[in-house]
DNA sequence: TTTCTTTATCGTAATATTGCAATAAGACAA
DNA sequence: TTGTCTTATTGCAATATTACGATAAAGAAA
């Protein structure tokens, strides 16, 4: 079907499995690295670094912003896309359960 | 096309993005969460906590071993499934330099 | 043996994703 | 105004994902 039965899960589940879906392809894992690293908000430059076309990298970038992972910003006629922090921190709080779990396995 | 060109990409980044992709629904979340905190490895009945088709479950363990988050044993006429301690320290590594930037954003 | 239980796989249908060229939309410059 | 630069959107084709019923495969139990 193609279609993901969202309304079986919490929202929590939800949520972390929609984070981890957009960090879920190499060129948007790629995005996030080149703005993590940037000291600058330099954003249009995403475009020279991603080896992909510029529609290609903007439909990259709306999933990611829809996703909250990163925010957008004009800048006269350039828009910045930055790390969105609090997200990230969702993210990692999410996580860092399973982490833990997983650092002493309980079988096999 | 449907097809990523993964090519492009370093092999750190398709592989963090493999493994995020493999979390990326929300019953596969649910399943790791479900292997995480149960003590016993009752792994069959995954099957009876997700609320989906056994088919669909046996595919999303599947996508899960073949990401490497987990690993399956045959215990006689049932399969145990457990957490791959591993590949989740790989995860956690691979995520905590982009957790740790995120915390101080240098932009916006 | 037969039957039951457990899990995987096949086949199918519906929907989603990926990628790009072409185009549009908006801001700035001349 | 016109032209240029930057980013988004549209339209399309190819492939992937999700879900399930039906079936297969293999061990356990009778």
């Amino acid at each position: 079907m193609g279609l993901t039965k969202t309304d079986n899960f919490t929202t929590t589940q939800n949520e972390l499995a929609s984070l981890a879906k957009a960090l879920g392809h190499p060129a948007r894992v790629a995005i996030i690295e080149y703005l993590a690293n940037s000291n600058s908000c330099v954003c249009g430059d995403i475009v020279d670094v991603i080896p992909l076309a510029q529609a290609t990298v903007s439909q990259h970038l709306k999933e990611l912003k829809q996703a909250g992972l990163i925010q957008g910003s004009i800048e006269g006629n350039t828009i910045c896309y930055c790390i969105n922090g609090e997200m990230w921190k969702k993210f990692s709080t999410m996580l860092e359960p399973l982490f833990e779990k997983a650092r002493s396995p309980n079988c096999c």
